[in-house]
DNA sequence: CTATAATGCGAGCATTCACTCGCTTTTCCT
DNA sequence: AGGAAAAGCGAGTGAATGCTCGCATTATAG
């Protein structure tokens, strides 16, 4: 016993054809919430527009949760390659230039796909909840790595509480200003929030005097 | 013609029986919404939660909608009350006091109830959306207002700008402070988180010499 | 070439759910 | 009292949708 029924039941995708078909799957999810909503979404609409038939799309996602999970996975993967790599990039700056960096990077990945992240923000459930307290919990213990390496440059603060009122403020700003508005974005515009976000922060983090 | 059939149709509740219809259906929309979650929401469970036939509601509201978006309303109200309150309160105070004051304000009213704030923020699909962007309009126009009136408090600074920045800054604290870490929040937490916001907000706004 | 596994198919099942309709009960008015 | 309007009722309907299952097609190995 034990031996494995050779009706391999769910997932795994191991040939070339499956890779095609999980990826169009995923894709044919994002450009439907972006297009149609997450209410009009449905896994037979789904299929149909990934050019797969129902049957295969339960072949590697357990449920219609899942593919939007591989969604948002997707995205946030994205994004976070963006932070990380900013993050690295800004390590040796003195907090003006890096906090300017870090605003910028915050519009920049909200830019990535305004459309989808829209959705992903506005309409999606309940799904990916446990990927959203990852992925804050994650950028939260970057910028506080940053921060404890810059710490002279700091007033007396604790590092936390800078961290979160930071990384919640910034994150803010930068979700309105893609969201709110749509595009009534001139480039001077975007320049001047930067601007002067960044001095908000950089003024709350610097040491008063 | 044009005679008023005997029939009316909808909406509209004029004798004392059908208010307290109306306000148990928006009652018991409520907790489902905290205590089940939007998906597990039907209009068949509000009516017998609210102790009414599903024929009753809809005598009164259209569609499921409506009674999200009348959740939403009294939610909001309740909110926009607290802070239209505040800033008359505040009206002369200098920003000191009254930066401090709206951001206790902000946590306030995060706080006067959480669990539905949470789901409305997290579970409503698309409801309520010109809801919320008049919602913000008004939070923007009467913080704007303040600041207008306190201009020589500040530095130069273009009040849109100003204003947009503040406020998404106290939102996105105040709603992370809520909403994260559940009720991990000691009350000397949220002094601190409180200060420290305030501190940001003022420096901000404050001529920087 | 043949056997076996992997991948793909899609009609249909079971369920859920918003909403209707014909009727009864309660309230109001004279 | 009595009639009309308002309020309330709840089984039933029709449509949507997540998902299954038995079978067909394609790839791999011996």
């Amino acid at each position: 016993m034990a031996r494995k029924p050779p009706t391999k039941p769910r997932k795994n995708a191991s040939q070339e054809r499956s890779r095609a078909t999980v990826d169009a799957l995923v894709e044919a999810t994002a450009r439907i919430l972006v297009r149609e909503g997450f209410e009009k979404s449905s896994t037979n609409r789904i299929a149909e527009v990934a050019g797969v038939s129902v049957g295969s799309l339960y072949q590697y996602f357990p449920s219609k949760e899942a593919l939007v999970a591989a969604v948002i996975d997707r995205h946030n993967e994205e994004i976070m390659g963006l932070v990380r790599a900013t993050l690295t990039e800004v390590a040796d700056m003195p907090i003006e230039k890096a906090v300017r960096r870090l605003v910028t990077v915050a519009i920049d990945a909200h830019r990535i796909n305004p459309e989808l992240h829209r959705v992903l923000a506005e309409q999606i459930p309940r799904a990916g909840k446990l990927d959203v307290e990852a992925f804050n919990r994650e950028v939260h213990s970057l910028v506080r790595a940053y921060f404890e390496r810059h710490r002279k440059e700091m007033r007396k603060i604790d590092l936390d509480v800078a961290t979160f009122i930071c990384v919640s403020a910034i994150e803010a700003v930068a979700h309105n200003t893609v969201l709110n508005e749509a595009e009534m974005l001139s480039e001077k515009m975007v320049r001047t929030l930067v601007d002067e976000t960044a001095r908000m922060v950089v003024g709350f983090l610097r040491p008063s005097a």
